[in-house]
DNA sequence: CCATCACATTGACCAGGATCAATAGAGCTG
DNA sequence: CAGCTCTATTGATCCTGGTCAATGTGATGG
């Protein structure tokens, strides 16, 4: 499934061969763990990238399966996902561009990954990078700050998860989500919802139908504006009332 | 306030200054970092450790705070959490002998720490680790690995808050529990409770009243006895199916 | 030995969010 | 553009776990 190249893959940054000159003009790479390579570097990392592209749902990766990779998110989206065995699930974490999967270098997945939107990622191969980070500790030093970041927000949610209420939950992610886009796209109201509404009740220990009532509220009272593709942010104030720390 | 020798520290396993004495025989290395250390780099660990007691509820170190050193755990236990504006708690962990904090190595601490019971601990100064991590990679490489295991058991919590009932996650609580002293002690069905029941709660999402209700229940349904320093688990099966991943 | 205090348990009642159900859009497809 | 499907919204009711209050219990110290 990991090798198969979406024929319609949207977006793909790096869509041929020569990634050497790919990654020169990646989108995401100042955002990723890219950043931290040198010249020779990014052409060694090119030499084991290869650039997979995954339709909307379509699955990644699975909990409890071989990692067989590790993954540069390009462009696109991804919902990270625990479930029980009763059906109910969990979401850990979503992906976006410059996100990175496989931080732990474990041996099995910890959780499964599906598209939630045509998705391209640049994909390394495990034994092979975890060789390169060998050779090159200042890139697992990069690693390793990332997995502390990854460390510092799951902590958070747990805050969120196990201390808000359900309005307080909307809010906080609203605003974490923004803060994310920003970094990518530069955007300081405007929050993308690629994923659904379920998506995000499975993320916050909420239904369906209590985040659909705690958006509609939070637009009610003005704070937000609710739009066909995602959310505008327009009393930051409020909203942070609501989320902080 | 670290740098306190509390007078009374009992159970310091490293209590003069001849450290390479002590570390050789120190009980938790086999569960530390320090497992991965050859004999040179343990003599380096020595001169670089002083060894710190806590009292019962004494504050290793505060949220926000400069992250001065990084800790090993080498008798007591501790809990770690984050605090919300009105006084909400949440709990994001418990460390028990063997554990590390400051893994993420951080300029500033994620979360705040106290003494739950009197606790020894092994400190050491956040720079000179972190030159030390440059000087063995190997070294980074197991902290990594320690890192991800904790990102791991963070995201299999966020489960536990997001999505079970109440008394899904006090069996869940209790498993994990005993599963972490049988890595100590080797106990297989007593789990020692050095927490209170509202530490329970802000660890699981819960007031006290439910805890203490879910562990009555338990006990009730011959699942646990609760005896005065924790409980012992008896229908193991049962509890396993209730907290089942 | 009893007073005090902190923590745990138990009970009565309440409410936030879940559940169940109906309706409304939005995107596809023929 | 009608019909279908999937998702979102809204409403009515229910129930798990929270809140408030009283009681129990075990440790400490005068």
């Amino acid at each position: 499934m990991l090798d198969v190249q979406a024929p319609d893959a949207p977006l793909t940054l790096c869509p041929n061969g020569n990634a050497s000159i790919e990654c020169y003009h990646c989108k995401v790479r100042a955002l990723s763990l890219c950043s931290a390579l040198e010249p020779d570097e990014l052409d060694a990392m090119d030499k084991l990238a290869r650039h997979i592209g995954f339709e909307k749902h379509q699955t990644l990766f699975s909990q409890g399966e071989p990692a067989d990779g590790v993954f540069n998110i390009t462009a696109g989206s991804v919902r990270l996902f625990k479930l029980l065995p009763d059906g109910r699930r969990q979401i850990v974490g979503f992906a976006l561009p410059g996100d990175f999967l496989g931080l732990s270098l474990g041996e099995r997945n910890e959780f499964s990954a599906e598209a939630l939107s045509a998705t391209s990622t640049c994909q390394f191969p495990r034994m092979a990078f975890s060789a390169l980070l060998d050779a090159k500790p200042h890139l697992l030093r990069r690693l390793h700050a990332m997995a502390s970041h990854e460390l510092s927000l799951a902590q958070d949610q747990m805050v969120i998860l196990g201390r808000r209420t359900a309005e307080e939950k909307v809010a906080a992610f609203l605003l974490g989500l923004r803060k994310r886009w920003a970094r990518i796209d530069g955007s300081t109201v405007r929050a993308p919802l690629p994923m659904s509404r379920q998506d995000i009740g499975d993320f916050l220990g909420l239904t369906v139908e209590t985040v659909s009532r705690m958006m509609t509220k939070l637009a009610r009272e003005k704070a937000i504006v609710i739009t066909p593709d995602g959310v505008r942010l327009l009393d930051l104030p409020r909203l942070e009332a609501l989320a902080e720390t």
